[in-house]
DNA sequence: AACTTTTTTTACCATTTGGTATAAAAATTA
DNA sequence: TAATTTTTATACCAAATGGTAAAAAAAGTT
């Protein structure tokens, strides 16, 4: 098969870039309102283009909605292959796994807000999807994290659990952000505070597995 | 001040019994669409009334929504007083909170999702009382692990961090529990999920603190 | 300059929204 | 039975919603 090369003139250019803008804009809006309660006009005002501009591209709200979704999905499925470190130890693997999930709160928060509000809505988009490709993963990582434990690498602790805990852990810091900047009294989460949680996250994980503590 | 008796009649019976239905049949909304995405309306029909009935019990939606949080809100308040127990050593009071925290998820699975619904919107209702309420309680609370840290009852963990994971660990039974279907392949979950969920969550927590391990 | 793509403008539309107004039926209480 | 409270029914409203339709202006390409 021929692969047709996308000529890049400016217009195509162009284009690209108003539709990122447009699926960034519309993550702000969604990761507020949820979908529901999202409207067309609000996407097009915060992308700043007119309403039938914004049609143009998204000709309709559920369309843009999922792939707002894709987009976060796809960062999310290519950052966080559990397994794929065949080499590396229980805590390396952890500490990366922790660390990327965490990445993925700071540099996507409203993606993962997103994502969030679909859930607890009782995931009406998204449902097929975990059936499909999340929960294949989960009980392969699942499986992984047993070997370890029947290997002695790490003490008798709740598989599943455990990967609810670190996605909850991890996760909170993109939703509740702003529960923590009121309480930390700060106007925003700053990179500091991200090293900080990651490292109490993480030295949190590393103990609970009963792997050795942090350095 | 004189208490007025308030005749309890058939009347004023079934008055609050119905008040009550409509709480929880918001909740049950909320927790589905957000407030933005809720219609009078379908509260009216999850209530099984008329809408006009609904909006002569509750004029608005903003005065049902705030109720509804409010309730959810005394509910945890009540429950999660973290300083009074002085008595205990600290494994008892962080088993006992995660346990509290725990039966929330698991009793007001509603509520609770709509705090996180209004939180993730940027807590556009409920800023001020995380200011005023939950700061305070919060500093508190951190200001208790910390003296047990300088008196080496528990591991030079991170206070405030502690208590975000705790929170999202706890609070991910609830609002995530569709994934977790899913992955753990239930249609719901049951007492023993939550059950195991307790002990896996509650058994993390103490050992990130260093306290002694269960049993 | 001719053509294509992008963007805006304007107008429109059916549906849903939160809510008001009124009246009357039904239930409860005194 | 008369008075009060609760509930429904019906009609209505302005505003917002998710679009459709058409056309023309503007920008970019050839």
């Amino acid at each position: 098969m021929v692969e047709k090369k996308a000529k890049r003139t400016k217009q195509s250019i162009n284009r690209e870039e108003l539709e990122s803008r447009i699926l960034r804009s519309a993550e702000v809006v969604f990761a507020e309102k949820g979908y529901s309660g999202s409207s067309m006009e609000a996407i097009a005002v915060t992308a700043t283009i007119s309403k039938q501009n914004l049609i143009y591209y998204f000709p309709n709200k559920e369309l843009l909605y999922k792939r707002v979704l894709k987009e976060m999905l796809d960062i999310w499925i290519e950052k966080l292959s559990f397994l794929e470190t065949q080499g590396d130890t229980p805590e390396a693997i952890i500490r990366r796994y922790v660390h990327e999930k965490m990445q993925l709160s700071r540099l996507y928060p409203n993606g993962s807000k997103v994502f969030a509000h679909e859930i607890i809505s009782g995931a009406p988009v998204l449902k097929e999807y975990l059936i499909s490709h999340l929960k294949p993963q989960f009980d392969r990582d699942v499986i992984l994290v047993k070997s370890w434990i029947n290997k002695g690498l790490v003490d008798d602790i709740d598989p599943e659990h455990l990967f609810f805990t670190i996605w909850a852990a991890t996760q909170t810091y993109a939703d509740f952000s702003v529960q923590m900047e009121v309480l930390l009294g700060k106007h925003r989460l700053d990179e500091e505070d991200f090293e900080r949680a990651e490292l109490a996250v993480t030295d949190f994980v590393v103990r609970a597995l009963g792997a050795k503590k942090n350095n």
